[in-house]
DNA sequence: CACCTACTTTCTACATTGTAGAAACCAGGA
DNA sequence: TCCTGGTTTCTACAATGTAGAAAGTAGGTG
């Protein structure tokens, strides 16, 4: 890898953007679910899991498996948190993108917030 | 690959953002030197060129050899640009990531232009 | 009880992308 | 001739992207 190690890439960048926006309940349903709206793109389970996997292996998120009685049916839930080295990181990625396309006309600037 | 294919992920994004940025000198060295520039990190000839190569199989560029006599030390240059379709996706890209992040309050907008 | 179903995670496997480094090319100058 | 600077191409491997099948877990239902 370059020099600057683990800039997360590009479907990195959108399933921690997910879990940044979800907050409290991320896990992979509500980040897949989250990813389609905004992206338009359906994505797999399986591609949300391993990828929230390898973030954490990294260190970029946490993971906790729903405690207590979940009265629900279905396995434990895990939940997922972005950590503050991932969030450092996915700012720098965010910035190092948008350092890029400043200024280049024919790739619109980003719409004002939302 | 995903519903909507092709989507080109994180360091593809950077390489078209830079030849976008570039406009018509935009070849190996300069592309790399642009790159290095603005994102901060140190990036290999190799990694640019076969990122370059495949874009071209895309179709998201076009190269062609610099004619006439390259007085100049060194292999005929390879001159790329950005196609319609290249830019159509890289801006699908930018989007997604843009519909991604906003509202997002950890995530810093973008800065305005430069 | 045995089974079915809904919800969710885990595992397995493979394709694509990211990345570096060595090799090869080319021309001009020492 | 050899060296050097500028440039591309080739080779190889690691990391990421992605899908789909499998399996765990609880509650309902006959």
């Amino acid at each position: 890898m370059g020099v600057n190690k683990d800039l997360p890439g590009g479907f990195e960048q959108l399933v921690m953007l997910a879990v940044a926006r979800i907050g409290d309940g991320a896990y992979g349903m509500t980040v897949r679910r989250s990813l389609e709206e905004r992206t338009g793109r359906n994505v797999s389970l399986g591609a949300v899991y391993s990828t929230l996997d390898r973030l954490e292996t990294k260190g970029y998120v946490t993971s906790k498996h729903e405690t207590g009685a979940a009265e629900r049916g279905g396995r434990a839930r895990r939940f997922f948190r972005l950590t503050a080295s991932g969030l450092r990181a996915l700012n720098e990625g965010i910035a190092a993108l948008d350092r890029m396309r400043a200024g280049v006309a024919s790739v619109p600037r980003p719409a004002r917030a939302t």
